[in-house]
DNA sequence: CGGGGGTTTGAGTCCGTTCAAAATACGTGG
DNA sequence: CCACGTATTTTGAACGGACTCAAACCCCCG
């Protein structure tokens, strides 16, 4: 058999032409090393609900997100859940449990289909031997991460579900967000509201009412999943100073 | 003038000698590099109150407590705060945003008489340079304290005060707790009502209404400070299954 | 066009908060 | 060692945000 033919849209998974590679961990790799990578990765096709690993399992592969978008969930013995964090194209996810633990302590989750390449431990230590530079730049990101987790927490602590949601919606403008031709900006939500409730540590009828709340004092207009602001000054102005 | 002698304890803020060394992110370093922290670290001795470092400063020391106990608070804009860590004798603190950001983002402060090194960020910049194991080291710690952060977010949102105040007590007794001649344990809380709120995300008030609640269940006595438990496992049965 | 998941609405409840005041513990100086 | 002033802790009563449970609704997809 011949080199077949890539289909649409593949050579993006091939990392030494992914267009995440200057911006992503291994971009401190030279081409020889990433190569190595492209030699024994697995590249993933994945639908909503698709899980990349589960909490518990025991940890044997770093995950690289080619285009979609993965959440961590965490989950108590009671059957409790929350999700912990969004990963989107272009992120490293599961590199923090190989250096804490054996097992993940989290659930990757796909939230809408994605394409996701998968590199065993074997070769990522390989690679953090080879390069040391790889080690820092995990170090970087996981310390990054943390500042994330603990702004959550004291979200979670501080704020009430309104604030939290409009926290929610301002970061997601920055990837799913357009300019409409009235000026307002549209954001195009990626996920569920249920989705966005386990995100923000509540329930999703509270998310729906939150939503009613924020369409009566005209903040914005939800129409399924778009949601459109006409106002961004407003919203920053209310999560300032969430008392007045 | 000749060299001082040392004050009783005084040989314990020598890094060459100090009892931690072996258990701690140090542990791989050699007498060598050891003999340069000695050599550029400052000592500290603070009292309750005392900021290592403030939210906001520009990060450019690593911390070591000697003795004692720190908390890491985070605040927001609106005044808010929270307690995010306690951190122990015998850990390392103030790492993580050195390699994130260029400003602190939560305060270090102190909550018990303590005694603390200070390693200036370009000795530890040269260490990591010239051995590579201190950068894993630090990896593995900010990975395993990631953890510990995202199980607080789970906690925080999943259970309620009294379960999080038992977890908590459950941690403290590792490191605070005794056996009782009667064969319970006692626990001397190492901090305030206050912080003890702070650190669970409540408020004084809940904590008093919910100590008074434990010891009407009988699951404890509360004498100040000193906590006795007489029977380890019924609190434990009760985080388990927190609905019955 | 009939499921079936996701979403919304309603009513009632509860946990934790807020505010204010009383009680207690604590540290400091006399 | 005691007295005093301050900070912490406790108690009380009222309020409120978010949860629970349950039912209706809606939309998307097959």
């Amino acid at each position: 058999m011949g080199a077949s033919i890539p289909p649409d849209g593949c050579n993006q998974l091939i990392c030494m032409t992914c267009r995440s590679r200057s911006q992503s961990d291994w971009c401190v790799l030279n081409d020889d090393e990433i190569a190595l990578i492209d030699k024994v990765k697995l590249v993933r096709t994945c639908r909503k609900g698709d899980l990349l690993y589960a909490q518990g399992d025991t940890c044997h592969s770093i995950f690289c997100v080619v285009s979609g978008m993965v959440a961590l969930r965490k989950s108590d013995a009671d059957g409790n859940s929350i999700l912990l964090r969004l990963v989107h194209a272009g992120q490293t996810l599961g590199y923090r449990d190989m250096f804490a633990d054996k097992m993940y302590t989290n659930s990757a989750e796909v939230l809408r289909p994605s394409a996701v390449c998968q590199i065993p431990e074997a070769a990522v230590r390989k690679l953090l031997e080879h390069n040391p530079k790889l080690g820092f730049q995990f170090l970087n990101h996981c310390a990054a991460d943390q500042e994330s987790t603990e702004e959550s927490l004291l979200h979670q602590i501080t704020l009430p579900v309104r604030s939290r949601l409009i926290h929610l919606l301002l970061t997601l403008k920055d990837r799913y967000g357009d300019r409409a031709d009235d000026g307002s900006l549209v954001v195009s939500l990626p996920m569920t509201r249920q989705d966005i409730a386990a995100l923000l540590g509540t329930r999703p009828e509270t998310i729906a009412r939150t939503i009613n709340d924020l369409v009566s004092d005209e903040l914005m207009n939800f129409a399924g999943r778009i949601v459109s602001i006409p106002n961004l000054d407003v919203l920053l102005d209310e999560i300032e100073s969430p008392g007045l």
